[in-house]
DNA sequence: TTTTCTTGATTGACGAGTCAATAAAGAACA
DNA sequence: TGTTCTTTATTGACTCGTCAATCAAGAAAA
């Protein structure tokens, strides 16, 4: 039944079946197979309009990324205040989506193929400069060394995401919170 | 050529020989041949020690973890104020050896992992509640929160960390300068 | 009929784990 | 001392499964 532009459609669908695939067995061990059973198609319709396995995995990381982007500007939406745009920040790296289990293990793939594949490893510093960014823009008028505290406060971030969403030590609110106590202090008292 | 007592010698040389391969190709994507022709043994004989891939990894885990361990207390040791002892975890955390490409694409491996793996899983909750305790231990006289100043310090070095090992965006250095001086903010003004 | 879409079947490679067989070091023993 | 038995060490060859990628062919629009 090959109704045309099919293509747009299989992509997007093969997408969202990497995403829930990898969230569905919480691992990046998934098969071609896997997926495209998934998406209700043949594996070699996968390979038809991706090419291969790693522009599949790309394609989806670059899907939550954008998910990602999606919720930092519908936090930053209703901030007017430079202390709210941070605060908007803050709340959209802890928002539910992060933490659904597909991202997670999306996240974590991430970190460890930085390390080897340079698309992944440019993917990884796109998020790191873009939240960086965010961060010092919205702490310039409100730290003396906005560079530096933006610094301080997306590695916080980072860190606080990964005991939340890996060691099940702090929950996400509870990480939530630790970070606008750190907000305080850094727009509290500067050195 | 069976000379006696074997066993040991083995087992250490096919944990040297993990980390080194895996540091060697900056992947967990290793063979148990790969690992044991490294070792100087077949891969046979690795099965015959471990048993199976995943004991080998996970051997190779706890050593890169031991390890940091005996960084951990060298740095300790020359500490004899609050101060001097959070500085000190501070400086073993960022310790180059931290930084040799096969202990971060094992700490990587390790996150990875830890979203299905139940050993992994243990193995970095127990990394993260004895940086968590002892940072707790070293804040309590100089800090009014120790608890959770301890957990925004510890989040923040494993952020740090992240970035410098990744990223290749702030050099280890700037993230020990970074982490000292959130200290500072830390003890310095409380809520 | 040409183009787009689709798949089942196949291929080729690779890797984990097993096994039977070999080799040596000691132990028991005469 | 020589002989046999047991235990430990070691490997090459093999099995079995998996998976990415390819291909030839079919089906339906245009």
């Amino acid at each position: 039944m090959p109704k045309l532009g099919m293509e747009p459609i299989r992509r997007a669908a093969l997408v969202k079946a990497t995403i829930d695939v990898i969230g569905a067995q919480g691992s990046l061990d998934v098969t071609v197979s896997q997926i495209a059973k998934r998406a209700g198609m043949s594996s070699a319709l996968a390979h038809h309009y991706f090419g291969g396995k790693d522009q599949i995995f790309l394609a989806a990381m670059r899907a939550i990324l954008r998910e990602f982007g999606v919720e930092v500007r519908e936090h930053l939406r209703a901030a007017h205040t430079p202390r709210a745009r941070a605060e908007a920040l803050i709340a959209a790296s802890f928002a539910p989506s992060c933490f659904a289990p597909a991202t997670v293990s999306a996240w974590m793939t991430l970190y460890a193929q930085a390390t080897t594949q340079p698309d992944m490893h440019r993917l990884l510093r796109l998020y790191q400069r873009r939240l960086q960014s965010n961060l010092t823009h919205a702490l310039r008028p409100i730290s003396m060394s906005p560079h530096e505290d933006a610094t301080t406060l997306a590695a916080l971030i980072d860190g606080l995401y990964l005991r939340a969403a890996l060691a099940r030590n702090t929950d996400p609110n509870t990480a939530h919170a630790t970070a606008l106590r750190a907000l305080d202090r850094l727009t509290g008292a500067n050195t």
